[in-house]
DNA sequence: AAAAAAG
């Protein structure tokens, strides 16, 4: 069957309102509304627990019969059984659950059964593949991995360190196991991306990483195939672990990331290519309830993706212990260690049971990575690996970037202006979305409920809105239903939403990052993009910064924001070292980092046009990359 | 100053 469908096609099915049967992808699958759950057909045990074999190039073959064996078949979501975003996790049971539900279809039938206790997961695995959700996220990273890679052979990558182990080109030189290779090819995942390339040798090799990459790139599966690799590996061996029902659980791995929603996502992604490994994932993040989680966390699990709010808090009743973390994996690191969550981080890392540096692997992933908090996070690591690894082309290229001088007072009537051109052009169907990035929680409601009086369909996504609004309001967003999302910098990092066509910095941040961030939320998946940014007086702190990552991206830059750039270009707190052309740079090679010899760290790599780059960093300037 | 993350 078909996986391959347009993006309009797409963008059409989910715009359906959810009510169809989806994508052909997996109208196996699916009841959808009209269908009751089937009641789970009798399977005789000697076909229970088969494994379906020999697919690869899989099919995304229809869900296991039972999704959920706890409750026969659709009460609330648990959080594991449901990847998809069709429904509230936890709200009251709803007609139109689609995937995982509508029972059987699948040759293979009868996973569901209902023996006690956590067998790790394998029998009663649900088949992430086989969601209608999924299928908009299968697609976006088969769109991610459609991204000419031919390119990819002159992307800028350099890495430092001891001994850095070599890079592979294909998924096969690497032995990362039959299932997890099957889900490879279940994933569409055709070739390793660059930052995959790079980092999954590293990583099985055991070393720590430090890594500058965009997420759409193939990040998350760069940091998840060698946990669960290694995790398959271990099975092998006598493991502790727990006895069915203890109430501490003992995670082999944490995943951790700055939002909820990005949590949820890793672990979306997670569960694919962990599927039939053996390796349970399981989610944690506050603002649900915590007893949901709990249960979850009780049938076991190997690898925990979880906020730091809600693992703090599950630490603290002793009802996760990190004593058998072999591997620790921060997402959007440079976020997770600012003054925000650096104390929770290192309540996390260094305050509980966790094994030290050297006695864990860590690996930390982000787009941006200040030298200051290269520095921090270096606490955390042991003789780790740097890697930067760029996009192609140069950075940010396939978005397109505008800024325009906005009074204050004026920016809601320029939106206005922006939204009906879109309009006009066609722009703005039910497929392109605007994602309007605004400084703070009430500006962001006042601006929605101003659109939606001024006949602009939007919802509204920051961390004054419960939990469920937040999932709703992205639900609602990703699907076309509401085309404008109007958020804070809560949706700024990470998340994969496709056909995303214009980003609006309504306001800018202060931190060139976080705009950085903010616009590589657009022109993912090799697709272009638009950001345009209202600039005006308050923002004459990031003139100089803005203009800089402009220009090192071949963006117009009007001669007005020039000489802002010039007059505020003292202090350049906010400045980029290193021109930007390049993913970043390892603060332990810059001069004002003197320790020991010089050659300790003189493994330094560098391929793709760039050369070793040295010596263009300058002090106390921040470290980023262009990329997400 | 604001945002996020626990309830």
């Amino acid at each position: 069957m078909s996986t391959r469908t347009s993006w309009a096609d797409l963008a059409a099915n989910s715009a359906a309102e959810n009510t169809t049967a989806g994508s052909s992808a997996n109208n196996a699958s699916v009841g959808t509304t009209s269908a009751a759950p089937a009641r789970s057909t009798y399977v005789p045990p000697h076909l229970r627990n088969r494994v379906p074999s020999s697919d690869p190039p899989a099919p995304p073959y229809s869900g296991p019969a039972s999704s959920n064996d706890r409750q026969g078949y659709g009460g609330p979501a648990s959080s594991n059984d449901r990847q998809g975003y069709g429904g509230s996790r936890w709200g009251p049971p709803r007609n139109d659950y689609r995937s995982g539900y509508g029972g059987g279809g699948g040759r293979t039938g009868g996973w569901g059964n209902r023996s006690g206790g956590w067998d790790r997961g394998r029998e009663r695995e649900v088949n992430p593949f086989g969601d209608d959700d999924d299928t908009e996220q299968a697609f976006s990273e088969q769109e991610n991995t459609g991204i000419n890679f031919d390119a990819y052979e002159d992307i800028p990558v350099e890495t430092s360190g001891e001994n850095v182990p070599p890079p592979v080109n294909t998924f096969a030189e690497i032995d990362l196991g039959e299932a997890l290779n099957q889900n490879i090819h279940r994933c569409k995942y055709v070739k390793p991306t660059p930052v995959q390339r790079h980092a999954i040798p590293i990583s099985l090799a055991g070393r720590d990483l430090m890594a500058c990459a965009q997420t759409g790139s193939g990040k998350t599966a760069a940091f998840c195939f060698p946990i669960i690799s290694g995790i398959m590996k271990m099975q092998g061996q006598s493991a502790q672990r727990p006895l069915r029902g203890a109430r501490t659980v003992y995670p082999l791995a944490l995943i951790l990331s700055p939002t909820r929603e990005l949590s949820m996502q890793i672990h979306e992604e997670a569960r694919k290519f962990s599927y039939q490994t053996g390796v349970k994932v399981v989610v944690a993040y506050g603002g649900a309830p915590i007893n949901q989680q709990l249960r979850e966390l009780e049938r076991g699990v190997d690898i925990l993706v979880a906020t730091p709010g809600r693992l703090v808090d599950l630490l603290e009743r002793a009802r996760v212990s990190l004593q058998m973390v072999k591997y620790l994996a921060l997402d959007e690191a440079d976020r997770m260690l600012d003054m925000g969550f650096e104390p929770q981080i290192r309540k996390i890392v260094e305050q509980n049971d966790m094994p030290l540096p050297g006695a864990r692997q860590t690996m930390l992933f982000s787009a941006t990575f200040p030298k200051e908090i290269q520095r921090l996070a270096s606490d955390f690591l042991f003789n780790y690996v740097f890697l930067a690894v760029g996009r192609v082309g140069s950075s940010t290229d396939l978005i397109v970037q505008r800024v325009e001088f906005v009074h204050e007072s004026d920016k809601r009537s320029h939106l206005m202006d922006l939204l009906h051109a879109q309009r006009a052009n066609g722009v703005q169907g039910k497929q392109a979305l605007t994602l309007v990035f605004v400084e703070t929680k009430k500006g962001a409601d006042s601006l929605e409920h101003w659109l939606y009086v001024n006949g602009f369909p939007s919802t509204s996504i920051h961390g004054d809105r419960t939990q469920q609004e937040r999932e709703q309001a992205l639900r609602s967003f990703r699907s076309g239903n509401t085309p404008i999302l109007v958020a804070t910098d809560v949706a700024a990092r990470g998340l994969d939403i496709p056909h995303v066509a214009h980003v609006v910095n309504f306001d800018l941040p202060n931190d060139i990052d976080d705009y950085v961030h903010r616009i590589g939320r657009t022109g993912r998946a090799g697709k272009t993009g638009l950001a345009t940014a209202f600039f005006n007086e308050g923002n004459a702190s990031l003139a100089r910064s803005l203009a800089d990552l402009m220009q090192e991206s071949n963006q117009e830059v009007p001669a007005w924001l020039s000489r802002y750039a010039v007059r505020s270009s003292y202090g350049g707190r906010n400045r980029r070292s290193g021109g930007g052309r390049f993913g970043g740079r390892d603060f332990r090679r810059d001069s004002s980092f003197s320790r020991g010899s010089s050659d300790y760290y003189s493994g330094a790599n560098s391929s793709g046009g760039y050369g070793a780059s040295g010596g263009y960093g300058g002090y106390g300037s921040g470290m980023t990359s262009a990329w997400d």
